[in-house]
DNA sequence: CCTACCGATCGGTAGG
DNA sequence: CCTACCGATCGGTAGG
């Protein structure tokens, strides 16, 4: 919200080191001294470390949920589910495994040292950007073109687009548009294998 | 390994709190305090809180790799790689779902915390608890009943697993077996569908 | 944003 | 396994 340049480097700075050594493991010391401050700098512009988390938190999900937006605004008028989730599981490749990206990562990892109230916060956006995964995924599930319910194939999804994280590799064969389209072809049943006949 | 009472016990304290805390947050006091124990003893039977967690993960390689034999082991000779894989899945759920498993839970969120050796040792008990899921996965491939290769399908099959421990809810209607049988049917091709035909 | 600092906590140990 | 303790670190603050 605030933007103050000190401020979002601070954030940035923090991200890095939350996700490569942890919440608990990361001192606020090595945060200022990355930032080329004194070790009581940061509390000038954050009241607590566990404030510094919430803003990397928060930054992280604005930003998925820009991006997101922006991901379904660039398709073609008529989309359809198969391709607007295409596009969602693409984007959220990105958001996860794109250079330098580390909040959500650290929202992954790292929210449960955050008090119920913010988590609270969180999950509503979390909520916010769920919604377009779940409608495409119930006119999938109403087309018989996937072989469970909406609901768990969307924690399904999310879960092994998650574990990318932990095995993803960046000098990898695999581009992340190839990966989006593996995960598809696993979730997605092909219009012509449908349970149902489209009406 | 080493199968003193006292140290057993101070094992699964320790697991519960890392889980629940997460590693740093958790004190080699706290641990004391909820076995009954001063401050300093934990250290009478281990050299440091980090081999307490290798301790811990150590104990939940070894029961998860036990267990997987087992159940194994109860199917029908002549099994084929569906059934395998069912099993293979059904048994994982419950180690990771089970009240008071906490160990592997632990392996996977706090593993960072320890040096590259021990996370290499753990990595050597993780490829062999892989083995046969690499087997049954590379059978089903070989039918043409996997929507991606083996590999692939084995990570994103776990990875859509793990994340079971942030929404499974233990008085949800769904019980881990009816959860074994979805996972299957997302991942697995039945016969009459498959691209190639059995020869 | 720096200086200088405090209070508390924590992993670990010596000696029994 | 307890007692008594140390050295180091850490989040945070007052005052400028």
């Amino acid at each position: 919200m605030e933007g103050s340049a000190r401020r979002s480097e601070l954030i940035a700075i923090a991200a890095r080191s939350f996700r490569t050594k942890g919440f608990d493991a990361t001192t606020t010391r090595d945060i200022a001294s990355a930032s080329g401050m004194q070790s009581g700098s940061p509390f000038y512009h954050f009241k607590s470390k566990m404030d510094l988390l919430f803003a990397v938190i928060d930054e992280g999900m604005r930003t998925a949920l820009q991006g997101q937006k922006e991901s379904l605004a660039k398709l073609p008028d008529q989309a359809n589910a198969c391709e607007r989730l295409h596009a969602l599981v693409l984007h959220h490749l990105h958001v996860l495994l794109s250079p330098g990206n580390d909040f959500i990562p650290v929202m992954l990892y790292e929210q449960r040292a955050l008090p119920p109230a913010l988590r609270k916060e969180i999950n509503h956006a979390k909520d916010r950007y769920e919604q377009a995964w779940r409608q495409a995924l119930q006119e999938l599930e109403a087309d018989g073109r996937l072989q469970t319910n909406a609901s768990l194939a969307r924690l399904m999804l999310f879960g092994a687009m998650h574990g990318t994280l932990i095995w993803h590799n960046r000098k990898q064969p695999l581009s992340l548009d190839a990966l989006a389209k593996q995960y598809i072809a696993v979730f997605v049943t092909p219009p012509e294998r449908a349970a149902k006949a489209i009406t």
